[in-house]
DNA sequence: CGATAATGTGAGTCGATACTCACTCGCGGA
DNA sequence: TCCGCGAGTGAGTATCGACTCACATTATCG
């Protein structure tokens, strides 16, 4: 079996079209974020989008590729607020800029976060493509090198790396405990990066 | 619907069937180690095992329960190695104690960490009693009472939670990357650990 | 050995689900 | 008004997977 066509056929440029593709995406996510991937079936999907499974393999050519398009969908917005974050953090001083860049992450996470769980776990198990996800880190290497003297590490790929990862967990976990407060995690977040950062 | 059963109908003694559920459970672990849990199905498991479905459900009412055991067999070996630490880590100084800690999460963790992401996927999904899991939080949690004066943190539930997710997402990010180096990675998060509690 | 219990078997059932296809709908232009 | 076509429909199909059950095999003990 070949590469298996992971993202949409068409790109709709009809009104009702692209109602019907954004009414398909965002039952996707509801259900997804509810009821967990094994709820997820297209079947469900159609139904609680108003629309019939016809409708939705005209958009996309199997399930996988609805879950595909669902994670670029929010890496993108994620990729977007980071590189915002990026740019803006590029005349600010160390600690300022991580901070800015933390805070767009955990918005980001905190927004939907059973969500954003089950599609970080879905991002593993799917053969995609290097998206949006990718570049998001990039930023953060960027970020990284422009204050190089200042930190400890050897590997600034793996560094931001372990950035983003620490900054997920640390807001999943908090909302998992109903924290909601941005600020406050984000605080968090920064100490705990200062310290595995900076010498 | 009441609550499922979700443990093993009977506890066997007998030679061969201990010997059973052992090939269950280790075939159970090895596909969802390589495939994830889409492929984790009852016929595939039984024929890995080397037995027949009936077998299967002999020790184990339904799936869940099958995966309800895996994750209670990984978190009760977890719970042991932690809970040696935190009795070794009692009689040492805060950072050394800390350092100890983290090298048993660390190493069961970095033992499969395809089968420990999968299956700590699952233990948020399913509705499980609290097992070993939540006590080796506990163990973390006496460990940090013990050090409160170093501490900047309020809540010290919290703070435990928060260790056990960092330690996790970065001891499960270096695994990605190929790194196998336990005393590396340990001393890296003990260092993001120590800016994230000390102040 | 013979009886009884314990353990193991796997073809078969039944519901669910991914995906197809022949068809209808409705809108814009001639 | 009628045609053409992009968009939408949903009954139907094929497959798969959880689980059952009537039976076979093996262990234990008198």
């Amino acid at each position: 079996m070949g590469a298996m066509a992971l993202v949409a056929r068409k790109q709709p440029v009809q009104p009702r079209a692209r109602a019907t593709v954004e009414a398909i995406l965002s039952a996707a996510a509801g259900i997804l974020e509810k009821d967990g991937p094994t709820r997820l079936t297209t079947n469900a999907v159609a139904a609680q989008a108003g629309v019939s499974i016809g409708s939705l393999y005209q958009y996309f050519p199997n399930k996988q590729a609805l879950t595909a398009a669902l994670i670029e969908r929010s890496s993108g917005s994620l990729e977007k607020s980071v590189a915002q974050a990026g740019r803006d953090a590029k005349t600010m001083l160390f600690e300022a800029g991580l901070r800015v860049l933390v805070r767009s992450l955990v918005r980001h996470r905190l927004d939907r976060p059973a969500l954003e769980h089950t599609l970080a776990f879905e991002e593993r198990r799917l053969p995609l493509e290097d998206g949006a996800a990718k570049r998001a880190t990039a930023v953060m290497r960027a970020f990284l090198e422009q204050h190089r003297g200042r930190l400890w590490v050897s590997d600034l790929n793996a560094a931001a790396d372990d950035v983003l990862s620490m900054t997920r967990s640390l807001t999943e976990a908090a909302a998992r405990r109903g924290e909601r407060n941005v600020e406050v995690i984000e605080q968090r977040i920064v100490r705990a990066l200062r310290g595995f950062l900076c010498r």
